[in-house]
Formats: C-alpha cells, structure tokens, sequence
DNA sequence: CTTGAGTTTAAACACGCGTTTAATACACTT
DNA sequence: AAGTGTATTAAACGCGTGTTTAAACTCAAG
C-alpha cells in the first residue's frame, strides 16, 4: 500500500499525530494552554507521552498547530455566504447570523471556538496574526454593509463603532454565556434564544441604530427632512 | 499602642496579611489562577512563602478572598448614580457610562477588572454565587430603563434581550480589547474611543434600538401612527 | 534472514509547584 | 528574667510537570 504517499509509513488517518491533535483540542479548549498537559492528552489518545515531542518538537508547538486547525475548522463549517450583490440589509443580517452559528451555541460551544475565544481575549504572542487574518477581512465586508447603509456618509470611525456594536453584541452571547445560564431558565432559553430568534432581534435593533445616525447626519447636513430611507 | 486593637499583634496597614493580598491581585488578573504561583506573589511582596498558607489556609482561599476584593473596590470606585427619579433616558446614559466606567479602560485595565473578566468567562465553582450578586441588581437598572423607555409593552424577553445587546456593546470594550488595539491606530483610540465619545456612541445607537421596538410594536396593536418617541 | 530507518515504549530526569515542618525571633505579661 | 503566644523563617517534602533517553518493536527493502 504505497501508492500516492510519499512514505510508507505516513498519514494514514487515525495515525498517531492525527490523533494526538484531535484529543489536544478539547483539552486545551476546556482548561487553556497552562492547565492541560501533554500526559492527560497522550493518555485521552492512548499514545505514549513522547510522542507529542516526537511529532510537535514540544507542548507549545502543539499548541499552535491545534489552534490552526480549530479555525480552519470552524470557518469551513460556516462559510460566509458569497451573494457580494444583495442589498445591505441582507448583508448585515447575513454577517449576524454566520457569526452566531461560527460561535454561539448557548449551550455546549464546539471546542474549536471554546479555543479561538481563549486566543481572542488572552491573544498569545505566537497566535496574534493567525486570529487577526481570521477576524479581520470578515469584519470588512461588516463595514461595508454598514458604509452603504449610511451612503457612505460616516466618518471611518464611527462606521467602526458601529461594527463593534454589532459584533459586540454578537460575541456577548458567546463570552457571557455562562453567566446568562445562570440568570435565564431553561425553557426560556429554548423558547426565546435560538440562533434564528437572536440574529432578528440583533439585526433589527442594529438597523435602528445605524439608520438614526444616518439621520441625524442628514439633519446636521441640510437640516431638511429626508424620507425614511 | 494597644489603642483600638482588639490584639497588638494585628492588623496595621501594610501588615504582612495586606500586603500579600495585594501582592496577589495584579498577579493573578494577569495570569489567572493556575499559572500564578505562590513563590512569585510572595517574592513580590516580600515574604515568606509560608505566610500564605498561615494566613489564608491555601492558594484557594487566598484566591476567594482576593476576587472578594477585587468587587468591593470596583464597586466603591465607580458607584451607580443614586438619581432613582431622572427620565428613563438619562438612566440609561448613565447605566453605560458607570459600566464603562467600571469595566472598560482600553489601555491597561485595572488588575479587578482582569480578575472579575476571569470569573465572568469561566466562572469558578466558589465564585458564581458572587459574580451574580455583583451584575444583577445592577442589570435590573437597566431593564427598568428599557421598560420604562417602551412603555412597558415588550414581553420580558424582549426586554432581556434589548438589555443584552446594551451590556453587549459595552463588553466588547473590555473583552477584545487587545484585539481592538490591534486593529486600530493608537491617535485614532487616543481621539475617538474615550469613555464619554463611547457613551454617547452606544447610547444613541440603542435608544435609537429601543424605539424601533415601540414602534414595531405601537404600528402592531393599533396599526395607527405614533408620535416618535 | 538481515538490515536499518521509522516508530513506539517504559523509565528516568530535572525542575517547579503547593504545602508542611520545626526552629527561631519577637513583643508583651507575669 | 522567665514565660507565652504570635509571627516569621529556612529547609525540606511529596508530587506532577515537560522533556529526554535508550532500548524495543515494526516492517518494507536488500
């Protein structure tokens, strides 16, 4: 069995390395980077503790490695959706909900984003750019909506504003989740805060709000009144 | 100078017990729990390694009593304007402000905030109980703001929700913080993302929100015009 | 079968951790 | 001055960590 690999006794899956990574990941996505060691790892793979010198060099290579895979992972998952014509509002409201279902379960976040969290509020030095490259062009095409919702109209810093706005209230429900658990009862978590539910309520109070600076642009600008719009 | 003192041998200020707590506090806010080590707070404070344990009993409970501290100075430092009576709007404003206030300080929080982020993220077992008397009552403002702003004609989850993506806003601030000062210039956060430019931001952004919600609503039930309230 | 590179293994190493111990220093009372 | 309870100290203990080592195993190639 030597066709097309390159050695014999590479990579098939379910090899040692691909195993090692797959138990790495929830381990180091429920207890961090510090708290997880390479024995409990090696153990949960059912692999010798040197492996993971073997194959990674040392704990923090493997670290790294399995935070690339997570947000590869979790963007292959939820890939954006690609229609660059439609109307804004449906832009934003698209942005909404690809950024809930990448990262908010209420209950149970897959590890990939339990690990990406961890990277965005404690950003190892190592991980700074890998978290930016995914954040950031996604965050783009959020600007965008908003730039032509405002015909273009806001100054550069309050379009941003106006995105972490949107984001923040997105990511709320993934960094409080914990804490809303324990404020909110069961049934009307089912009931009231599924994704559907939470990507409407987020897009129509962000619309009113974007729409208001809008507004009161255009009264700034020509204090006459404007339609609507 | 046995004045006072219920014991000579206790308590000054600057006593060996303050003066690991303190010690204690920034150290565990920059790493959290685990990778804090016993060793390095008492060599920033000067002290034997054992006193921890004679006056805390463990790590534990050096950590409890810690977090403890960290709220009440928190809490004094920025309390809620008592002004039960001003218009609903006002409240709000100044529901955003205190948060702010409280929480978010783009350069460098202050090492409470770090530990209270900790414990909101991943909440300790010991410390949930703690971190809910420390929001709750403090949210109750706020939907009280919300309910009185929409004539109390929302349904409880509406209003829970609309509270959500206000605290959501203004936790981002403090959540991606490191993430913000990546991505934008340090004269833009110097010029455009002081506490007072990000109070007026968000507030408008959700009164503007919350009136949406009116009028949806107000245009449901009677399917007449409303004022704009 | 023998060879040898790739892989896996058990055991050990060096180190840092939280904690404990037992001796000492101190301040005050008797 | 001796006694007493508190506070502080240096040293050690036991354990778990990441990592290394050297031997054993696997298996296609010669």
């Amino acid at each position: 069995m030597d066709l097309a690999g390159k050695s014999v006794h590479l990579m098939d899956e379910e090899s040692t390395k691909t195993r090692i990574m797959l138990s790495a990941g929830p381990i180091f996505a429920a207890k961090g980077y510090e708290s997880a060691t390479v024995r409990e790892i090696c153990d949960h793979a059912s692999v010798n503790v040197a492996s993971v010198n073997y194959y990674f060099g040392d704990k923090s290579q493997l670290y790294l490695e399995t935070v690339r895979h997570a947000r590869q992972r979790r963007a292959e998952k939820f890939p954006f959706p690609e229609n660059g014509f439609a109307d804004p509002e449906s832009q934003l409201r698209a942005f909404v909900a690809t950024l809930l279902n990448r990262l908010v379960a209420l209950q149970s976040a897959p590890w990939e984003v339990q690990l990406l969290m961890r990277e965005v509020m404690n950003p190892t030095e190592a991980c700074r750019r890998l978290v930016e490259e995914y954040f950031r062009p996604f965050f783009d095409v959020l600007l965008a909506a908003i730039e032509q919702l405002t015909h273009e109209r806001l100054q550069a810093h309050e379009v941003r504003q106006i995105g972490y706005s949107i984001v923040g209230q997105v990511l709320f429900y993934r960094y409080s989740a914990e804490m809303i658990q324990l404020t909110i009862s069961a049934d009307e978590c089912k009931s009231h805060y599924d994704i559907e539910q939470l990507t409407e309520h987020i897009t129509k109070f962000s619309l009113a709000g974007i729409r208001q600076y809008s507004k009161s642009i255009s009264e700034g600008l020509e204090s006459g009144k404007v339609e609507n719009l």
